[in-house]
RNA sequence: UGCCCGAUGGUGUAAUUGGCAACACGUCUGACUCUGGAUCAGAAGAGUUUAGGUUCGAGACCUAAUCGGGCAACCA
């Protein structure tokens, strides 16, 4: 768990979120006995994403900020779209985000006795009713938000027959749709959750924790308040669309509470990402018809294909703190998550020697046969991550890139005539090169000056370049995956004639196959991740196997020179 | 044409509760560099949606308008 920040700087004061004011404001007046303590309740109906990762943040946040706890709790009331296996991706994901929830994780279909219960009571209260009619009559007469509903003619019911009818839906007795229970609202507020909002439904299905015990299913805005409050939660963090239900959150809480101790539901903006579609619904689609390579594709948003592509914890962790909690809607730059990932990567990864297109250099003055290793530094930015020796020789590899026949005026890199430092090594000087009969460069020829070794001070002429580079015979082969955003429109689900697949990138995965690496990255292992020296960083893939290395590139390098070249 | 919420540089978030707008990303300079990365130094960019009002003083408070979002599952 991450230091509290404000414990480390007691002095600097930071400005608060205005959760964290509500938080600060009910510590003072020690609500609730001055404890916090917040939940993060997904329905276990899909995969997380970096949405979900925001308010996990927030959550688990404010619970370590305030020395308070923060439960997992999943909010299973609907069994017909709820799976076990979506339970188990939710722990592991929310562990991987470096949290840790208070005790076991907790199930909303834990309270289903209680929850049934205050049911009852409420029954018993004159406040719910059993309705007979069908859902489109139902929906019918609940209005419109701008003309109020009319009541059910079920709503004046005895409170013995009620709780008579309610019986039997439980046991059974009664077909799906046949009744529900609805709660005495008003059925011409102004607010649609209120007009007699639907308690319990009947559901023979199977849930995949109870099983067929029951058969009747309490409805979100019944079970969620009433559990946050079998929970102690003192502050119920959830999103804007949520906002209109909170009257009747507080109303539910009315009829059962008898406790000074009452949840607080707060209200925040849900996380948009530019150039990136968010919905469960959205990805679904994207998994279904095959765009992408399932949940934990690289390109997903969702926690699990990002952390294939290569992003830490910790990086998700800093986005989230960089993006700030409020209540107006806002879209934020990808570029920030990229951000994030360079910001962390930079500091914790590895550089290797990757060349990913390769084209062949023969330094036509170095001894034949001769091969030597020389020194590389492991990370320039952690002084304690050591050194490396790396085989050269007089046949390398260099990116094909860094080679041009006519280069413009800037081109720092290697040129007919031009000089070079090879990183690690020496400076070559371009002597020659072959062409195809396309025209495509095959082979480039250099000279090199023994005297120019890296390390050894003996002659350090200055050259405008440095380029990275593997020793052909002991290269390694791999094979790199390139990956790019998966839409090119800025808001690819904000268009209301065209459908987000219209605005797919073409190009969100790029394939190389014989991409040639420095012979040390043979031992690499599933999820290591590493700077490939300047082009970007990369991690193992999962579908790498011994001998035939996958990579993925997490995010490129900052490219100045493909801005500069742009102009 | 009802109810609820929101509106601050390109983006996001602040402004210690009324005292002439700060931070981060991005952008642009320059320095340094055996990664055109990183790092370092600096700059540009908003007068806070609009109109009234309260006040010596408003981004903060009040009223209205405008714009944006949400609400009519037996989903969460």
């Amino acid at each position: 768990m991450t230091q509290n920040i404000e414990e480390s700087l007691p002095e600097e004061k930071r400005s608060l979120n205005f959760i964290e004011s509500i938080i600060e404001e009910d510590l003072q007046t020690n609500k609730n006995d001055s404890r916090v303590h917040t939940r993060f309740p997904p329905e276990p109906n899909g995969y997380l994403h970096i949405g979900h990762a925001k308010s996990i943040c927030l959550n688990f946040g404010m619970a370590e900020k305030y020395q308070g706890k923060c439960n997992l709790r999943f909010d299973d009331t609907n069994p017909e779209k709820e799976e076990t296996e979506y339970v188990d991706s939710i722990m592991e994901d929310v562990q991987w985000l470096g949290f840790q929830w208070d005790k076991e994780p907790y199930y909303a279909s834990d309270y289903f006795d209680q929850l049934y219960e205050w049911a009852c009571l409420l029954i018993k209260k004159g406040l719910a009713y059993v309705d007979d009619q069908s859902q489109e009559i139902i929906s019918q007469q609940r209005g419109t938000p701008t003309r109020p509903g009319i009541e059910s003619p079920f709503r004046s019911r005895s409170i013995d027959e009620n709780l008579d009818l309610f019986e039997r839906m439980k046991n059974g007795e009664f077909p799906n749709g046949s009744h529900v229970l609805r709660a005495k609202g008003d059925i011409t507020s102004p607010n649609m959750h209120m007009r007699d909002p639907v308690m319990y439904r009947i559901l023979h299905a199977e849930h995949h924790r109870t099983g067929d015990t029951w058969k009747i299913y309490p409805m979100y805005d019944y079970a969620h308040g009433q559990s946050d409050y079998l929970e102690g939660i003192t502050h119920s963090l959830c999103t804007l669309e949520f906002e209109v239900h909170r009257p009747l959150y507080d109303w539910f809480l009315d009829q059962i509470i008898e406790t000074s101790y009452r949840p607080r539901q707060i209200e925040f903006a849900r996380l948009n990402l530019s150039y990136t579609v968010m919905s469960k619904r959205k990805l679904l689609e994207l998994v279904k018809n095959n765009i992408v390579n399932g949940w934990d594709d690289p390109r997903m948003p969702t926690i699990a294909g990002l952390r294939r592509r290569g992003y830490t914890p910790a990086s998700i962790r800093a986005f989230a703190d960089r993006i700030g909690v409020a209540k107006r809607d806002n879209v934020i730059d990808v570029g920030l998550l990229e951000f994030s990932v360079r910001e962390d990567l930079n500091k914790i990864t590895n550089r290797v020697m990757a060349v990913l297109e390769p084209v062949k250099l023969i330094i036509t003055n170095y001894p034949v046969g001769k091969t030597e290793m020389v020194e590389l530094e492991n990370n320039p930015e952690d002084p304690q991550s050591g050194t490396r020796m790396v085989p050269f020789g007089r046949e390398i590899f260099i990116e094909r890139d860094d080679f041009m026949v006519d280069p413009p005026n800037k081109y720092f890199r290697l040129a007919p005539g031009k000089e070079v430092r090879l990183k690690g090594a020496y400076v070559i000087k371009c002597e020659n090169f072959d062409v195809d009969e396309n025209g495509v460069v095959q082979t480039i020829y250099c000279s090199y000056d023994e005297e120019t070794k890296s390390g050894t001070g003996t002659k350090q002429p200055k050259v405008k370049g440095t380029l990275h580079w593997v020793e052909a015979s002991q290269a390694i082969e791999a094979e790199v995956r390139l990956y790019d955003r998966l839409f090119m429109d800025e808001d690819p689900a904000g268009h209301k004639e065209q459908d987000p697949l219209e605005f797919l990138n073409p190009e969100s995965l790029k394939i190389l196959k014989n991409c040639k690496l420095e012979p040390a990255l043979a031992t690499a292992q599933q999820g290591d991740k590493f700077q490939f020296q300047r082009i970007g960083y990369f991690c193992v893939d999962k579908d790498s196997v011994k001998d035939s290395l996958v990579f993925n590139r997490t995010v490129s390098l900052k490219d100045n020179w493909a801005k500069l070249s742009a102009k």
